[in-house]
DNA sequence: TCGCCCATGTAATAAGTTACATGATTCG
DNA sequence: CGAATCATGTAACTTATTACATGGGCGA
């Protein structure tokens, strides 16, 4: 139940509501978690009910009231503890490898067509980090731990994008140059069944 | 219904049992989708209830008998038409990237150690990746369409396990280099909401 | 006035995980 | 003799997605 731990250390930062979360990980969270705000109202329910979290009704003039949530020490402890266990890194899952692996059975402009469409995707990814990273790190070595612990994932963010679009450029060109008809035979037989 | 692409993209290669699938989910296909057996058989049996598969029973001395399951021409089309439609990158989600962004709650030996666990297991998985690609594809660009595509779809798992290393590197080298005191004021009051 | 922002939820369905369950063969 | 491989499934539970639902304020 890590969506739980997410929201605990967005709320152990600052109090939020629903509504806050949701553009959280909308937003500047984005590239390590995400949530419908579907998701988020109702683990705050049950983040409530086991006592995790404490909820506020804060009453708005021309807006609606909304709640704020404030994490119990409790659910701080819960947060730490399972921040102190290992945990594996995710098993990843991506339509666009899929449409690759089989990518013989569609025409390749269809193939390249995706490719960019992702490319340039990725490239608008990329420039929002990147503007987050120019205007609030500038110097990151000298920031404390605690922003230094955000600029890490910020990085990651960076770099995975990057890495993206690299590879994209490269899925590009190597489907937009067929094939020389030269060596085909021989590995041909090597990779007729997949490796393993 | 990804998986079910993901299925039928394996099974369009080569008639396999689920045992068969199973193994290729954990080994060749696993860094861009994954699946347990009990998804598996699951989803195997929905397919051939929808007719996009065919089951035939095997029979084997010495071993337990087994299914071996066939795309139809209802299922090739369906994986057709959704190879031709856009699909969206995958909303990713990583525990580490959590731990990180509370990191401050814990001892930042306890961050450094589970960084560098990670680190060994992304190594591990690129020398796998690395000893297919010198195996199988070393003059990718001569080869025919359909092993480009599934040249890429390593590729991308090559680049993906390299960027993880470089950005543990990375992390591992800042948090054991602590700030320096320097400049902490200025820039604490600029990031102390959380960047949009 | 049309659509977006704020703000919250329910309900139904799909997908994924964990636990339970069996049983022969083969290799060290 | 014990563990791993082959081979298949069911059941219960947790998560995630999609659709439905409401309603005032505010700016173009």
């Amino acid at each position: 139940m890590a969506l739980a731990h997410a929201i605990l250390s967005l709320l152990i930062e600052r109090p939020r509501s629903g509504y806050d979360l949701m553009k959280q990980f909308d937003g500047s969270v984005g590239f390590f978690w995400r949530a419908t705000h579907q998701q988020i109202y109702r683990e705050l329910a049950r983040l409530e009910a086991e006592g995790w979290l404490t909820a506020e009704t804060i009453s708005q003039t021309s807006k609606p009231d909304k709640k704020l949530f404030r994490v119990t020490e409790l659910g701080r402890s819960h947060l730490v503890a399972w921040m102190q266990t290992p945990t594996e890194p995710l098993t990843m899952k991506d339509d666009l490898l899929v449409k690759l692996f089989a990518g013989h059975l569609v025409e390749t402009p269809v193939l390249i067509k995706e490719l960019e469409r992702h490319r340039v995707l990725h490239q608008h990814r990329l420039a929002d980090y990147q503007t987050i990273e120019t205007q609030f790190f500038q110097q990151p070595e000298h920031l404390p731990l605690e922003y230094q612990c955000r600029y890490l994932t910020l990085r990651r963010g960076i770099r995975y994008e990057l890495d993206w679009l690299d590879w994209c450029d490269e899925a590009i060109h190597m489907l937009g140059h067929p094939a020389s008809t030269l060596h085909t035979s021989g590995l041909q037989t090597t990779t007729d069944r997949i490796y393993r």
